[in-house]
RNA sequence: GGGGAGGUUCCCGAGCGGUCAAAGGGGACAGACUGUAAAUCUGUUGGCUGAUGUCUUCGGAGGUUCGAAUCCUCCCCUCCCCA
């Protein structure tokens, strides 16, 4: 991983970098003047628990926070218990949906469980924001509110596009950008790390802790890395790669990915320095085959998250299932009940739920994606045999079963 | 509070009384090809059925009609604009 900046305007704003625009150099020169404090620095990263599962792209900061563990400095895990409550609305298409709180805390948990895979948690500190944005009278947030000039608040990207293209745009979104600010400032934290759609909300940050009398924290964001199909990472695109997915998942995601997307990766999510970047990228250029860039990015990925022996066999396990279609090591086997033996193997895939329907069952034949024993079976009206012996039945690419008559 | 738009099959989105299981795109799945589960090309994409066919489906509940996703009534929900 590499690909974190000084606060990069263009990644924020794109060709249109409003005036002043120097802000990155800026931030350059104050974390080198923090850096010369000679104290540990605070670094702080927020997350909003609004889902179950964690993604490689979120671990992009977190690896950022990892370097600065390394290096001496106190890492600052902020749960955003609270804010979760509201819901980002940076770089959102639309509304977000409300949380209830003890449903974020849960999700938390695991949050926080999984964040350890990255970080060092005895040189960690994990806060709650609902520990001091929950004590805020209305009072306090008029004050925070008066900070901004409303202008600042209209002016964020995301909420121009959302009131151009006509899409809901509401009043306490605008708000969300003043308890992250407020939170920055409660950490009293040297520096923020966070994808580059958290640009207004840490300028937010640096605008109360000034206010309030304090230095301004340093802005480090990086760019957010996209799905596995080049469209924004997303549960809902099905192009995420999660922190939990298993071995051979994992590294069956990374290759499948479209080769134009290789270098982001390598660049975010990759563990490799930067020198080992330019060299697979330029390999790349050079018309190197990428499935073997890609393979060793597979390698990389999973290696980080389960380890080395693990990584090792996802790949061997790809190369024997997808290179050359063998069955796995392990098949997964079925008993099949006494009533669907002598059945055609239609009845047989759909009674045993292999497929969802008899007709999809067909359909699968019929398109030559059917095989007993590694054979295409294209008859829909084939019997099926199971011998005592079993027998391995594969339904497309990759779905492998042992099938065994049952007693 | 006033005015307007809309809720369609996994998603987006067309349809606006029969020719609609519903265009088109996306996704997914399969096949071919290949340098990979990339790209490209082709095909499939509600259930049951060998097929003819039949059953369920277009926010919900009723109604009109020989016949409704399409018309009417009520209800629920979403969005926009003005105040």
């Amino acid at each position: 991983m590499r690909g974190t900046r000084f606060a990069d305007e263009a990644d924020y704003w794109g060709a249109e970098v409003p005036e002043g625009g120097e802000l990155r150099s800026r931030m350059q020169a104050e974390l080198r003047d923090k850096l010369r404090l000679g104290r540990p620095l605070r670094v702080y990263l927020g997350v909003d628990p609004t889902s179950t599962e964690l993604h490689v792209g979120h671990f992009v900061p977190l690896q950022k926070l990892r370097r600065f563990q390394d290096q001496g400095h106190q890492v600052v895990f902020l749960v955003g218990d609270y804010t979760a409550t509201i819901g980002d609305p940076s770089e959102q298409t639309s509304e977000r949906k409300r949380l209830t709180h003890e449903h974020v805390l849960e999700l938390a948990g695991s949050y926080t469980e999984q964040a350890y895979r990255i970080l060092d948690p005895s040189r960690t500190e994990v806060r709650h924001n609902g520990d001091w944005l929950g004590k805020l009278s209305f009072a306090d947030i008029i004050e925070l509110a008066s900070i901004f000039p409303m202008k600042q608040i209209v002016a964020r990207r995301d909420f121009q596009r959302r009131m151009e293209q006509g899409e809901s745009l509401r009043f306490h979104e605008s708000l969300y950008a003043l308890m992250q600010g407020y939170d920055a400032y409660m950490l009293k934290c040297d520096v923020q790390v966070g994808g580059y759609d958290q640009h207004f909300n840490m300028l937010a940050g640096r605008a109360i802790q000034e206010h309030f009398g304090d230095k301004p924290h340093v802005m480090l964001t990086n760019p957010l890395l996209i799905g596995t199909d080049g469209r924004k990472m997303s549960k809902s695109y099905g192009n995420v790669i999660n922190v939990h997915d298993a071995p051979f998942d994992m590294y069956g995601k990374t290759m499948r990915m479209a080769d134009a997307h290789i270098p982001a990766y390598l660049e975010l999510a990759s563990s490799l320095d930067a020198d080992a970047i330019d060299t697979e990228v330029q390999q790349l250029q050079d018309g190197a085959n990428p499935m073997e860039v890609k393979k060793r990015l597979a390698f990389d990925l999973v290696r980080q998250y389960h380890g080395e022996a693990a990584a090792g066999e996802a790949a061997e396990t790809f190369q024997r299932v997808v290179q050359r279609q063998q069955a796995p090591d392990e098949v997964p086997e079925v008993i099949v009940p006494p009533h669907l033996l002598g059945t055609t193997w239609v009845d047989l895939c759909a009674g045993l739920e292999l497929s969802p329907s008899k007709a999809e069952a067909r359909r699968l034949m019929r398109q030559g994606g059917f095989y007993i024993e590694q054979t295409p079976v294209k008859d829909t009206e084939a019997r099926a045999e199971v011998p005592p012996a079993g027998i391995l039945v594969r339904l497309g690419k990759r779905r492998y079963y042992r099938l065994l008559p049952g007693a």
